[in-house]
DNA sequence: TCTGTTTGTTTAAACGTTTAAACAGTTTAA
DNA sequence: TTAAACTGTTTAAACGTTTAAACAAACAGA
């Protein structure tokens, strides 16, 4: 079962490869003869010919494929955002290779590296702590590029990211609407910018009423597992009576501690989360939080990183999107 | 900022494209004058110089990538799935290009096509339901491919799957020993064997006691928030005190309804989910559930593969592997 | 001195496409 | 009648690698 090559269709249609050629990419269409495209199309058909994607793409410097390095593909997060990312591509006829940085910034860099081997035409990145030089080199290199989530404020990069600080400073002053006098925060002891505004739009939130009071723990990324059910109960004994998780994964473990220690939300403590998880839906009471517009984001991004390649002269366009703060997962549809 | 190329390196070590090709792939080691090499060496590390992937794969008909199409990539199942099958493609130096059908069989279709014409090594399918003459005539094309999950009893493939049979035989009596005494089983409208399996193994372990009984219930997949609450209510209307649901979509679907309905579990009735899903930490009692296990799955996928790409000549193999009966997911760790 | 071997390197074809340029035959215009 | 324009098609170079084969120089054995 050999391979079906233009030279074989050529053969079987009695014309020249680049007759084919021409047929097959409507080029030439007012001068080539009806009948030859015919025959040419017919044999084309009969053979079953599919053109080699290698040879293509190295002829015309392009491959027709995209990059996306999410930070941890095996997040919600992470893997819806993929998922449109990738629906996107391929309507306009893009591929996607997705990788995962799992937060590591040698992943990331080796990740990179491979996809620009593989001649991918653009690239959507979330990108991991310190990892700004390594993007600006990018940059440098006129490497069509967007990034995604999270962003470097020093770097003049095309961006699709939220309103981190202004989620984060409505949902305090909803918080704190609803009676909670002294809140906790937890966040992951970071660099990355989104997270930390998320951090200070809180605190500036609080800070403007006097009666409130907060206290904010930082975790380390890789010990999750420890620190956050620590953090948690020093929260707890410091009569702490809301907590706010600025990311999916602290709001699992600790939700799972408070589920593991008998602590009920919102009666004993109440919650608010930085996006949503299904796991929500398995929460006997509604679990507010903020809802990043998943969808657009995926969408703009495509859309910047098209912009891009077709005009790289472009200047760099950030795009900031706007959150949600919704008060309840269920029964929304029953 | 021009690409570099083999010739830029030969020309600035001063030697031919030959030699810089045979150095970097640590060819004709023997013959190459030490310092020659030496030279070519500085000259690929200053230029920083990296091959081009397409040309290096036109030539060697080779392109060190597989593909993964997953039923439906926003499923846990699935990105876990890919992220394992990702991270060991990746040890063995290989691109994962993942692709999601959303069980739709002309979706499924289309990626293999784009697959196969960017010339990937080799495919890794979670074929949806009817795609068996596809299977088959990508077969006669000797083209190297292990199923994951589905599998088609009546091709000689090679697969990896759960002993779905088994598992649910074995739950069922679990759940009988536990005194229950009518059970509902929930499935898709399906002719996916896998599927059926499970209630085949669920009905023959119920089967075998005279005094418990059942009822089947299935859904379409498309209709499945429509469909499970309806087919929930009728079951428990019958009295049934224990509920199987045979995925873990159909779960989340079901256990959705039991909360919006302040229907407790395991008090009013008891479940049995084939999956784990995270979302099983945010429920307050324990929900007992079949585990699949994930990386050994992709891991033999991955292995599989590799044999066929190595030797095409190879008989089909199936592998089996050995599911869990959890009885709880929460407390583990802590 | 001649032949054969070893060492170090280059030449050139190939992988499967695309496409500018050339070509031959026919028609049109002056 | 001759040149210009048009029609339909082919030729051949290019994309950036790999690698078999050829080559040249130095050396060894007779």
């Amino acid at each position: 079962m050999k391979k079906v090559l233009l030279r074989d269709v050529a053969e079987k249609a009695g014309v020249s490869i680049a007759m084919v050629s021409y047929v097959l990419n409507g080029q030439k269409t007012d001068r080539i003869n009806k009948d030859t495209a015919q025959r040419i199309r017919n044999a084309v058909e009969e053979l079953n010919y599919r053109p080699n994607f290698l040879a293509q793409s190295l002829k015309l410097k392009k491959t027709f494929s995209l990059g996306f390095i999410a930070a941890d593909i095996a997040n919600t997060f992470s893997s819806q955002l993929a998922r449109i990312i990738s629906d996107e591509a391929d309507q306009a006829g893009y591929a996607l290779i997705i990788g995962s940085s799992d937060e590591s910034k040698p992943r990331f860099e080796r990740l990179i590296n491979q996809l620009l081997n593989r001649q991918v035409d653009g690239l959507i990145l979330a990108a991991p702590e310190g990892s700004d030089e390594l993007i600006k080199a990018l940059q440098d290199r006129k490497i069509p590029l967007v990034l995604i989530d999270r962003y470097f404020p020093e770097l003049s990069v095309s961006s699709v990211s939220v309103n981190n600080y202004q989620a984060s400073f409505d949902a305090m002053s909803q918080l704190m609407k609803d009676g909670r006098k002294k809140i906790g925060i937890l966040v992951y002891d970071t660099t990355l910018h989104h997270l930390n505004e998320r951090v200070r739009g809180a605190q500036d939130s609080i800070i403007h009423s006097d009666s409130v009071s907060y206290e904010c723990h930082s975790i380390q990324e890789d010990l999750i597992e420890q620190e956050v059910p620590a953090a948690i109960a020093a929260m707890l004994n410091e009569g702490v009576d809301a907590i706010y998780f600025t990311s999916n994964k602290l709001g699992i473990a600790g939700m799972r501690y408070l589920m593991n220690h008998q602590i009920t939300v919102p009666t004993q403590v109440s919650t608010l989360f930085f996006d949503e998880t299904e796991v929500f839906d398995f929460y006997p009471s509604p679990l507010p939080f903020i809802r990043q517009p998943l969808a657009d984001m995926g969408k703009k991004a495509v859309e910047l990183l098209f912009k891009q390649m077709n005009d790289a002269t472009l200047p760099a366009e950030a795009c900031v999107l706007e959150t949600s703060l919704v008060q309840s997962h269920l029964n929304v549809d029953q």
